[in-house]
DNA sequence: AGCACGCCGACT
DNA sequence: GTCGGCGTGCTC
């Protein structure tokens, strides 16, 4: 090659598809100085569809096997994605056994990958509408008359599922063209706002202005009220910053007249783009607080543990008041010029933890959440990329943001189980992935929770992790009193009204006589799980998914929670046709309505799934229990996490045994960890509260440790258990779940998949395969295999053996259609 | 994951 | 004979 011959330039591009490689495309003159890693592209894929990609390499070597597309747009300036991320996708992908691809899908907001919208249009030129068919000219008149229709459009138009070879038709006669139409979903969010013209910066042309306005009385008001707030001669700077145009209209100020200014070019009008987040903020006031005696020694330890190990766990039990010493290790993490993310579990516990942390870190702080509209997501993204927000709040995915110096991650309420994503690939847990962040990044991760994971628990007390315990409630709060009552008892007695007992009665009533709130739990949305017909048994079913439809009172629904199928809720037996049909089992719109009965005086509240799924119903809902206008709130588990409220000092949980007695591995330490914390959320001020606890177990040995607050004798337990079953933390598990619209088939490749895995990695390692819980949702039958690797298996190698398996086993016949999902670590 | 090409049954 | 079903393999 000759020195200052141009040579070609590729990119390999990561794309946002299940597929594992990466995509080289050629790259066009003119962008081939400028091409680098971690810009986005927009390239051509396939026959018509065009998407938004990351470069992750360029280099000068052309593809031998095939010729190279060309890019078609680069979107950014300066590198969206860093290379640390690349390496971190790549890593989750290894790990959780999917594509970079899909981690790179799930990273990036919608509103960062431009969609292509095909389209087509009626050809201008086209004069020859003799040569259609009927159908085509149909087609093409609709095509001509709408201007342009997009491929589903067409498709619906002419009734087909591919519209193709219609297209492919027309397009032969050059009847119609196609084109791609692309458009950037983000539209920041833009301030109008109003300023002087510069000219009037000066003092003399200011007064001559005023002496001008004299005569004109709602154009002066107008002068006078920017004046008032804009010193535009003491400091030209916030002249140039300018006044928001709707501070005019909100103090009643003549529209037309700023108009008259405007186009007299006395006041200019211009943009800004605003961040969503900071508008409450102007006033904000950094507000101060002291660690007590116990905080401060656990936060010291914490500092002496970091200088040894990269993880620490604090064992905070609820209301130890964790919160103020994450506060204190961001303030010093920001200090020292780190970036800080902050991961909590979903939706919840963010509100008021929100507010809290905007109010004491204001504009630094980013929050990267769902219930955010996909554009904030986008804003997030970019300030984090500019250095604008040092500490992000958010949930799970926010551990894939363009962190570039993270100094501290903190992980609240470490062992929820929303930090795993259950159903798109990546099936990657937040904590774990969180970990490889930090330790990539150089940055300590502090685990934060009042009833650790067993698997964290044991990291600590192997001595990978550090430990700090903080076992004093904060301030004058007591630990609440546990009460448990025997419903096994109370119903020989006869001392059953519905699902409550007259125990839990009395108790709710006295407590609102009080004057004081009360929280019952049951973790169950809707009116009754199912809808019973007394003469022959029969049981309303979803007929797509092998569950009972739970009965919704308020819509008159039978609803299924699994595919979201509904129907009206049926008057007779679907099998004998008797009226005879009963609401059967307790669902937090029933407890509400019984609860009514019991307490006619008290204001009953409901806060689940189906109350909350607005942003506004659920701040709402929130702040009318905060003003003390909610006696009694009826919750599921959503209540669990992280609310606070100062009057709430009884805690009722209506069903113990349906979460003690789940079909799991984990069902006590999830039991243990659910109960503990709905109890904490009672007396968290001077009072003690007070928890009852409805069961007909009640000398199972869970509930001691409950009362007790025993962690570390469920841990020791648990241990013996899990040691003794191969469980986690002694091994790894890896789900195997396979799908299919026929039950015999998902049966045979079940089968056949657990023998040739129980061939080649042994007996011991392999479990089933068996029918899941749930056997058909959505018409889809599963069958699950799980594979338990003991310490010391050399994870990566068998990931790779497992997927080669895989691979050459889907092409066999009896695996054809067949589904199959890997979840590593599953729940 | 889509989406095209390709090879077999029910209609003009 | 065509339309359209889905089965298989490719996408830079």
């Amino acid at each position: 090659m000759e020195i200052g011959e141009e040579r070609t330039v590729f990119v390999d591009a990561l794309l946002p598809l299940p597929i594992p490689r990466y995509f080289t495309y050629r790259v066009p003159r003119e962008w081939a100085e400028f091409v680098q890693p971690g810009l986005r592209v927009v390239v051509p894929f396939g026959t018509k569809k065009v998407l938004t990609g990351v470069i992750v390499t360029v280099h000068h070597n052309p593809p031998k096997q095939y010729q190279a597309k060309y890019l078609l747009e680069i979107l950014d300036d300066a590198p969206l994605v860093t290379s640390s991320q690349i390496a971190l996708f790549q890593w989750v992908a290894d790990y959780y056994m999917c594509y970079p691809g899909e981690v790179f899908q799930v990273a990036l907001p919608a509103g960062l990958k431009i969609s292509s919208q095909s389209k087509v249009q009626a050809n201008p030129e086209f004069s020859s509408p003799e040569t259609l068919t009927d159908k085509e000219l149909a087609l093409y008149v609709e095509i001509r008359d709408k201007g342009a229709l997009t491929y589903d459009e067409l498709a619906k138009f002419a009734e087909v599922k591919s519209p193709y070879h219609l297209i492919k038709a027309l397009v032969g006669k050059d009847a119609v063209i196609i084109f791609d139409e692309l458009k950037d979903r983000y539209t920041p969010k833009v301030q109008r706002k109003v300023r002087l013209a510069s000219a009037y910066e000066d003092k003399l042309v200011l007064t001559d202005l005023i002496q001008s306005l004299e005569e004109k009385p709602k154009q002066m008001a107008i002068l006078l009220h920017y004046l008032q707030y804009i010193p535009v001669l003491r400091s030209p700077e916030t002249n140039q910053k300018g006044l928001a145009k709707n501070s005019f209209s909100q103090t009643g100020l003549s529209e037309s007249s700023l108009q008259t200014l405007v186009k007299n070019q006395v006041f200019e009008i211009f943009d800004v783009v605003v961040s969503r987040f900071d508008e409450a903020d102007e006033n904000f006031v950094p507000s101060s607080f002291t660690l007590n005696a116990p905080q401060e020694k656990a936060y010291q330890s914490i500092l002496s543990q970091f200088q040894e190990k990269d993880v620490v766990l604090l064992h905070g039990i609820t209301g130890s008041g964790k919160t103020e010493i994450y506060i204190k290790l961001i303030q010093e993490a920001l200090a020292n010029g780190d970036q800080v993310l902050y991961l909590l579990p979903e939706i919840a516990l963010t509100t008021q933890i929100v507010v809290r942390l905007k109010r004491i870190f204001g504009e630094q702080v980013g929050i990267y959440h769902s219930k955010f509209s996909d554009n904030e997501r986008v804003e997030v993204w970019k300030s984090i990329v500019e250095g604008k927000y040092p500490f992000v709040v958010g949930v799970r995915s926010s551990v894939f943001l363009p962190f570039k110096n993270l100094g501290l991650i903190i992980i609240d309420e470490e062992h929820e189980t929303s930090f795993k994503q259950a159903d798109p690939a990546p099936r990657y847990h937040a904590r774990d992935v969180a970990i490889v962040l930090a330790h990539q990044q150089k940055a300590k991760v502090l685990l934060g929770s009042a009833t650790p994971s067993m698997e964290t628990y044991y990291q600590a007390k192997q001595d990978k992790y550090g430990l700090v315990v903080l076992k004093e409630r904060f301030g004058a709060a007591q630990l609440p009193e546990m009460h448990l009552i025997d419903t096994k008892y109370a119903n020989r007695m006869k001392q059953m009204k519905g699902g409550f007992s007259v125990d839990l009665i009395e108790v709710l009533a006295e407590n609102l006589k009080q004057g004081k709130q009360s929280l019952l739990f049951q973790n169950r949305r809707g009116y009754s799980p199912y809808l019973q017909c007394q003469d022959c048994d029969w049981i309303a079913t979803c007929h797509q998914c092998d569950v009972s439809l739970t009965y919704h009172a308020r819509e008159q629904e039978l609803r299924c929670h699994y595919c979201g199928h509904h129907e009206s809720l049926l008057h007779r037996c679907g099998a004998c046709g008797s009226a005879q049909l009963k609401t059967m089992g307790y669902g937090t719109e029933k407890l509400e309505e019984e609860l009514q009965l019991h307490l006619p005086d008290a204001r009953v509240a409901r806060m689940d799934l189906d109350t909350t799924r607005s942003k506004t119903a659920f701040t709402s809902l929130i702040t009318e229990i905060q003003k003390g206008q909610v006696d009694v709130l009826v919750g599921t588990q959503m209540v669990a996490k992280g609310l606070d409220f100062d009057g709430l000092s009884l805690v009722a949980i209506f069903d113990a045994d349906k979460i003690i007695n789940f079909p799991d591995f984990r069902a006590h330490e999830r039991g243990f960890q659910l109960i503990t914390q709905v109890a904490g959320r009672a007396g968290r001020r001077e009072v003690q509260g007070q928890v009852f606890i409805q069961t007909n177990q009640p000398t199972h040995r869970l509930f001691t440790y409950i009362q007790e607050g025993n962690y570390e004798q469920l841990y020791a337990d648990e241990m013996i258990e899990r040691e003794g079953y191969h469980y986690p933390p002694f091994t790894r598990l890896i789900k195997l779940v396979m799908r299919h619209y026929e039950a015999r088939n998902v049966e045979t490749a079940a089968k056949d998949l657990g023998q040739l895995l129980k061939a080649k990695f042994g007996n011991g390692r392999v479990l089933g395969p068996e029918k899941p819980l749930i056997e058909r949702i959505r018409n889809q039958y599963a069958m699950e295999i799980l594979i338990k690797l003991e310490k010391g298996v050399a994870l990566a190698t068998f990931k790779k053996q497992l997927r080669e398996e895989l691979d050459t086993l889907s092409t066999k016949p009896a695996f054809k259609g067949v589904q199959i999902i890997v979840d590593v670590d599953c729940n």
